[in-house]
DNA sequence: GTCCGTTTGTGATAAATTTCACGATCAGGG
DNA sequence: CCCTGATCGTGAAATTTATCACAAACGGAC
């Protein structure tokens, strides 16, 4: 089993066990390839593939157990062991938005702190999490061991932060500032800006016939 | 000038607009192909071959020049002849947080209006956006010619109001929700699930060794 | 126990995407 | 004017990713 996913699997991956944590709520116990496939696009042999990366998961005839399957995603994503501590960076209003979600803990993720250099903005508390001033990230980090932030400062501050974070230790990056982020080797970064998005669909309603 | 431009391509699109934007606004006035690779993760031929899709836009042994690329790309993703009039559904913390963000209309989308069910949301203005009830989505959208969706309801309630804005004519849709949604052929979403962007990280930083 | 319809796992194949490598073009300097 | 260093555009090659197709395995019916 080597390193060399590919980022496209990865995502079917986390799209499958949306799906799945969906069936096992209305009660459902097996599941095909060919079913899971068709929630999203993608063939029935692609999803046995992306499986097959990792082990062998289904029974031949049968198909998958949805909890069983549930199980193996979330170990290969990371997200069955262990609660993944995160912070997130900039209390502006999409960290607001993030700190009321309550969907992220139970998908193994845990919001533990908000950082920001407004005074204005410093000492509140946001669905149960504080807003600390930024001197204090270094420390924070390191004690509780986080290795996963969600940038989301104005674009002008983006690296700048990014670098910093990447000082404390951070090795993960969710960015939603819309600058694309110059980090160390061994940093993984995501991009979420939400204009890209809506780049990729106007482009896609864009006719592009000479 | 064919429709089959890779997802990836698309994306990088994007990519290279952010950092040219970037480059304007620090009065830069031309680029290689060189240093546009260097800001993202790719190689030079990755950035020609991506701009190559479209046509011929550098001048050998010297380079792009900024401006021109700026509204090539514009004119590529399909923001620089029109504005994007863009409806949010879902009046809540991320519907919150796209309408008190000023980026959008620099860069050709335009919130137009919110919807939502609760009585007690209705009416609210944000970010001088006004919330109507869900049931005038339809005419607004049909008579603003609106074609792009933002999504941010609650997962449970996704699919039947992504089925219902394609109803009303919309084709892209980009979607908050953690769910897969099923929509009609010819309608595009794009996934902005925060907890599959964070899942993506969270598989690179766990070791996949048997 | 055997047959039948179903579904997985995977070798082989096909398709898509990325990288390589080089000729063509350009600006600047001597 | 001609040489030099830089850079694009692109055919060809390499690599990666997706699809096909079929043997093997399973459950259920009879």
């Amino acid at each position: 089993m080597d390193h060399n996913i590919p980022d496209p699997s990865v995502r079917r991956l986390s799209a499958y066990l949306r799906q799945l944590e969906r069936l096992a709520g209305e009660g459902t116990r097996h599941v095909s390839s060919r079913q899971l496939a068709g929630y999203i696009k993608a063939g029935d042999a692609q999803v046995r593939r992306d499986l097959a990366l990792f082990g062998q998961f289904g029974r031949r005839g049968v198909g998958y157990e949805v909890d069983d399957l549930i199980n193996v995603l979330r170990t290969i994503l990371g997200t069955r062991q262990r609660q993944w501590p995160v912070v997130v960076v900039g209390a502006g209003e999409i960290c607001h938005a993030l700190l009321t979600y309550r969907g992220f803990r139970q998908r193994g993720f845990d919001v533990v702190a908000a950082f920001d250099i407004d005074p204005k903005k410093i000492g509140r508390t946001i669905g149960g999490v504080d807003v600390l001033p930024m001197e204090d990230c270094a420390p924070v980090i390191q004690r509780l061991e986080v290795r996963l932030a969600i940038l989301a400062v104005p674009a002008d501050a983006a690296d700048e932060t990014a670098r910093r974070l990447c000082e404390c230790g951070i090795e993960g990056i969710l960015n939603f500032a819309t600058t694309g982020l110059e980090v160390p080797e061994g940093v993984f970064v995501s991009e979420a800006d939400i204009t890209s998005h809506l780049e990729q669909l106007s482009f896609r309603l864009t006719s592009h016939r000479p």
